[in-house]
DNA sequence: CCACAAATTCGTACACGTACGCAAAGATTT
DNA sequence: AAATCTTTGCGTACGTGTACGAATTTGTGG
């Protein structure tokens, strides 16, 4: 069924595809379909944030959207960046690294455990973001107040990161209930539920002080060694 | 060719459903169906591992598998839990707990980093299979030597398990080359692809025995406080 | 001005997990 | 045996991401 165009030309670049007609060219930038997508986040329907959801937002075709976004993940890594930028602006300028570092490190854990999107992205693949660049340079810049060198500072960023993402991905999936349990887990489950408590941002300060502990008296070795 | 039921039981593979016909009744089994699952994730096919193509390979249709699964997640978890028994078994009765748990550790490590399946499952809810729980009581139990009170104990398991879950989570990920990389990243994931060799099985000894650290110390404590 | 190339929108199609409900077969009760 | 209940197999349908290629629009060179 050919449909024929209509030269109605100067249809302004405004609002959305009325039925049946083709979205005039132009209309929709990556831009906007980021925008979009943010929209969903925002309002905590982030499982509702579908390729095709943001295209009905938008008046365009699903298909359309792949012009201005590589794929769902790349589209959803940018959202991911701004919310983070967003959600916390590094200052480096701290006479105690180890504080600064700590509240680092559980603002992320927060973001992650607030954002289920960007825990996702995390889980997925290294995050090279610009905000996520930024957080880290941040963060060797001031471990290396400690006196470590450079290669303790990068092995101590390693460390930090892997147990901060680790215990934020345990955090969240801890706290929704199993599904019903038909004792297909070996019956034992209350355990698990106490572990549960051991899942919490208190913990998470513990763990983290062991590892700061650790990379404290790696910087003092890397200190005496120079 | 006609069909006959199986008299129960572990059959071959039953010639089942040719074209058209219905499968005979009792054609599958819960068993069968992890079986056939199995076969897949043996086989390093993790991801052909699909509702259909198990279905297609007992020669059933794709909906009658859920009345012997409740999802797909329900038998991907004890799929999970049979590789785990498989990987290892703990045995208990050492005179050197840290060096107990860190090999547990770093076996769990290695499980989850060979077997993508397990890590999915391991990062999406907590898991109570029994091989799970078997491996938790008796790293609990060689915790326990340490001289440290049941708090701390606790503490300390899920310090080590959500640092293993998460640096096993981006030992991974970060083995992910990035897809092509349009500078959209901020242009800087030379740095990115730096941090990834501190995502070793080294590195993880490293922050591994941070852990530790703290966690002797603290059954010193409980130790005098008693 | 016209031919041709590039960018953009979109229709169709596929495999995925699975909700829903019907049909067939076994189990149980009358 | 007949009637009824339960278990199991399956057909259909929906919403998902996205590969592929066709249709349309804009930009470019002759």
């Amino acid at each position: 069924m050919p449909r024929r165009a209509q030269p109605q030309g100067q249809a302004p670049v405004t609002e959305a595809k009325e039925r049946g007609r083709r979205a005039a060219w132009g209309t929709i930038s990556r831009e906007q379909v980021v925008q979009a997508a943010m929209k969903f986040v925002e309002a905590g329907n982030y499982e509702k944030m579908t390729i095709r959801s943001i295209a009905r937002e938008l008046g365009v075709a699903p298909m359309s959207l792949y012009h201005h976004v590589r794929n769902k993940g790349d589209l959803l890594g940018e959202v991911v960046d701004r919310l983070q930028e967003r959600s916390w602006r590094p200052q480096v300028a701290t006479n105690d690294w180890r504080a600064w570092v700590a509240e680092a490190a559980d603002e992320l854990r927060h973001f992650l455990v607030t954002q289920p999107s960007a825990l996702h992205v995390y889980l997925r693949h290294p995050v090279v973001s610009p905000a996520a660049m930024a957080r880290m340079r941040a963060m060797m810049e001031v471990l290396g107040q400690s006196g470590a060198d450079v290669q303790t500072v990068r092995r101590a960023y390693a460390a930090i990161h892997t147990y901060t993402i680790g215990f934020a991905a345990l955090e969240v999936s801890w706290g929704d209930r199993l599904p019903i349990d038909d004792n297909r887990g070996g019956g034992n489950d209350d355990i698990a539920e106490e572990l549960a408590d051991y899942t919490t941002p208190d913990q998470f300060a513990v763990g983290l002080r062991y590892l700061l502990d650790g990379i404290e008296r790696d910087a003092g070795v890397d200190r005496d060694n120079e």
